[in-house]
DNA sequence: TGAGTAGTGGTTTTT
DNA sequence: CCACTACTCA
């Protein structure tokens, strides 16, 4: 093996490699062969310094990256390496939290709860302090929350706050660390935590038990972090309790990449790292071998303009390659339109989908573009939008999963015990809860004893002990039932493909779908598992699974579609074109971050990462006008744009001087391109024959007759209004 | 008491 | 344009 590699990789690359006894800080430019340095870094500790698989910690970004990692290390190791502690952060603290339940406030069947969890138990609490809505908006107190627990600041820490006011007196400041207080309350009721919980938990257990953490420390000998930039203080916590002592430890980053900021990511523990770990090593990777020079060129112009950072010029030997292109379009219509157009010569060339992505800042931006390529019957997915597992469906199937493994998850309890209706209406759940609440019992065994809450009518409580029984029934068979058999029968015996099929509303019907869909990735699951343990996965195999699972996660390589999604999504992926859309003020650099010097620079470094996703063609496009709900509003080119030098681009050159528009508060319908004259001889494009020469003109603006040879071998004459001019 | 309907307010990015 | 809430009818 050691032959092997030292060919394929360069000097500061094997560094990496080699150097693994003391605190290494990797800081590695995009495309610079990070990944593959750690893998080579992996495979050396186990092959050649005889560590065992299950003394390596390596920690991703996403579940993806790490199933990619631990596939391409049993390749060039040739065994298998399922001991090896690989995964994302929240992966690793739930296993953590599980081995060590005992120290715990919660037990093993813990629910992790997503966002919509969150909100859903934050309502059901402000209905309860009648709290107000509008003075503490829900997502502000929750990413508040959010914040203290990212810094391991428990209610108890914030105490300061804790006067014994009348809640509608306090102010917002003081109001969200008594929401805080009764939050955490309700989710140890439940049984559950939320994400940012499991590295709350795990920090606070390696700082206080000594024998957890002896415990880990001596199991990691070896720690490997990657996208250190990204972390958070919780984080960096978690890897400092397990690593300070034996000191075994390997950062990698790139500071130009940070763009997590907003979920407590600091890149201090980038910059501090050789003080936090004495007698650090730091090695750069600046050599790219990924994008050619002219992608290279534009990235580094971008970045340039940032202060805050450390000078870093990437560069490579790919060659010169394409200039990127800047395409300006009427409105995001167009844009949509157009990138379709482009995305359809591009394959035509032999670029198969599947190296095409489409980059855009919010995911409210997929819409349009699913629309031009479902017109054109350009396959393609999105990745990260509605999430597959937040539709209603799924998450009301995965309610009854939650309840059954957990029964104390009053939350996921109170969104089925309605779904499918079942005569249990509003009145009735209160008198539940309001019984619970009294008996000091959970809703679950409420219902399970529903006879003795008298307030309830006869007849419903018939209904409810119906359901409760079922419940339990299920609750018990999860023990030994393989979770496929389970979901299948709850879907049966609940006849939700009926219910769903017979409904009248078509967004109902094509619920069914996506059960089916639920069905067979449960049946994935299985397979891969029984491939790995011989045996079938139960429901407490499947939940933690489910829950940490993303999007991302899910792409599924072998088919080919273009993929859809935001800058963000597309960190640590690779094209071989790429387009990034929208590049205009207030979604790029979007507006909620165009308050401070530093988050713009964060928005520069999200357009940096998009732009080195580019193997060999870029396309960077922006619409003078945009429809937001039901309105067009106009917009300004991005200020990243304004800042680069034009000659950066090729492509139209009345792009390029970046002209503002000034800002009308009245709609008018933009002009659309078509309004443009055409002329004979003329480059043009048609969605369904593709290029063509236009051969004459009939007629003025977007009603002329166009007669227009197609590169196909097609003739014909076509309204104007039905071509764009071809940008190439 | 539950289910269906009209009106209202709200879009960053994610584990 | 969509998801959620408050209101009305069966």
């Amino acid at each position: 093996m050691q032959t092997d590699f030292k060919k394929e990789l360069n000097e500061q690359q094997l560094q990496v490699v080699l150097e693994t006894e003391r605190p290494l800080l990797v800081l590695a430019g995009a495309g610079s062969g990070k990944t593959r340095s750690l893998i080579y870094r992996c495979a050396w500790l186990i092959k050649e310094k005889k560590v065992s698989p299950q003394n390596i910690l390596m920690v991703t970004f996403t579940n993806k990256a790490a199933k990619e990692m631990q596939e391409r290390l049993q390749n060039i190791l040739g065994f298998s390496v399922r001991y090896l502690w690989v995964g994302t952060f929240h992966h690793i603290c739930t296993q953590i939290l599980r081995n060590e339940i005992t120290f715990l406030p919660f037990n093993r069947n813990f629910t992790i709860y997503d966002e919509d969890d969150q909100l859903s138990l934050l309502k059901k609490i402000y209905k309860e302090h009648n709290l107000d809505r509008e003075r503490f908006p829900l997502k502000t107190v929750l990413n508040r929350i959010s914040t203290y627990k990212n810094r391991l600041l428990l209610p108890e820490d914030l105490n300061e706050y804790n006067l014994e006011i009348s809640m509608e007196t306090y102010k917002f400041d003081r109001m969200v660390p008594k929401i805080y207080t009764i939050y955490q309350q309700n989710l140890l009721l439940n049984n559950a935590l939320d994400f940012d919980d499991l590295l709350l938990y795990t920090a606070k257990l390696l700082q206080n038990n000594e024998i957890v953490r002896k415990k880990y420390q001596q199991q990691f000998q070896y720690v490997m972090i990657d996208e250190y930039q990204d972390t958070n203080y919780a984080q960096f916590e978690i890897v400092h309790q397990i690593a300070s002592e034996h000191k075994r430890i390997c950062v990698v980053g790139d500071d130009d990449q940070a763009i997590y900021s907003f979920r407590g990511a600091t890149i201090r523990n980038i910059l501090e790292f050789e003080k936090d770990y004495a007698n650090a090593l730091a090695i750069r990777l600046e050599q790219n071998y990924r994008s050619t020079s002219h992608i290279l060129k534009l990235a580094n112009a971008i970045i340039l303009n940032n202060r805050h950072r450390h000078s870093k010029i990437l560069w490579s030997e790919l060659g010169e390659g394409f200039k990127p292109n800047l395409f300006v379009y009427n409105d995001d219509m167009e844009e949509a339109n157009r990138t379709a157009d482009l995305i359809l010569q591009l394959y035509e060339e032999g670029i198969p989908f599947r190296e095409i992505a489409v980059l855009y800042r919010t995911n409210a931006q997929s819409r349009i573009f699913e629309y031009a390529f479902l017109q054109r019957n350009i396959p393609y997915t999105i990745v990260g939008t509605v999430h597959f597992y937040q539709r209603k469906e799924i998450r009301d199937l995965l309610a009854y999963l939650t309840v059954i493994f957990n029964p104390s998850d009053n939350n996921s309890l109170l969104r089925i015990i309605n779904e499918p209706p079942r005569g249990i209406g509003t009145t009735s759940v209160s008198r539940l809860l309001e019984y619970a609440s009294q008996a000091h019992i959970t809703l679950y065994q409420t219902i399970q004893n529903v006879q003795a809450v008298q307030t309830i009518q006869p007849g419903i409580r018939k209904k409810i002990a119906e359901f409760a029984e079922k419940l339990e029934d299920w609750h018990r068979k999860a023990q030994s039932t393989p979770v496929l058999d389970l979901v299948k029968e709850v879907i049966d015996s609940l006849d939700l493909i009926n219910h769903y099929k017979n409904s009248q509303d078509p967004v109902e019907i094509s619920r069914v779908e996506n059960l089916i869909e639920f069905v067979s990735s449960v049946s994935e699951f299985s397979e891969r598992w029984i491939e790995e343990y011989d045996k079938s996965p139960l429901l407490a195999d499947f939940l933690p699974f489910v829950a940490l699972q993303t999007d991302i996660d899910r792409v599924n390589e072998t088919a080919d579609t273009v993929y859809l999604m935001t800058l963000h999504n597309a960190k640590g992926l690779e094209f071989e074109s790429v387009f990034i859309t929208g590049l205009e003020q207030e979604l790029l650099p979007h507006l909620r971050s165009m308050n401070s010097k530093y988050s713009i620079e964060e928005e520069r470094r999200l357009l940096y990462v998009g732009v080195t996703r580019a193997k060999s063609r870029l396309f960077l496009s922006y619409a003078r006008s945009r429809r937001k709900y039901d309105s067009f509003y106009f917009t300004e080119p991005s200020i990243f744009l304004q800042e680069l030098d034009p000659n950066l681009f090729a492509g139209y050159n009345d792009a390029i001087t970046f002209k503002r528009i000034p800002n009308r508060k009245t709609y008018i319908k933009p002009k659309s391109l078509t309004n443009k004259q055409f002329y004979i001889g003329q480059k043009v494009w048609h969605s369904e024959y593709g290029q063509g020469l236009v051969l004459n003109v009939d007629g003025t603006g977007p009603e002329a007759r166009l007669t227009i040879s197609f590169t196909s071998g097609k003739l014909a004459k076509i309204i104007a209004s039905y071509v764009s001019p071809e940008p190439f």
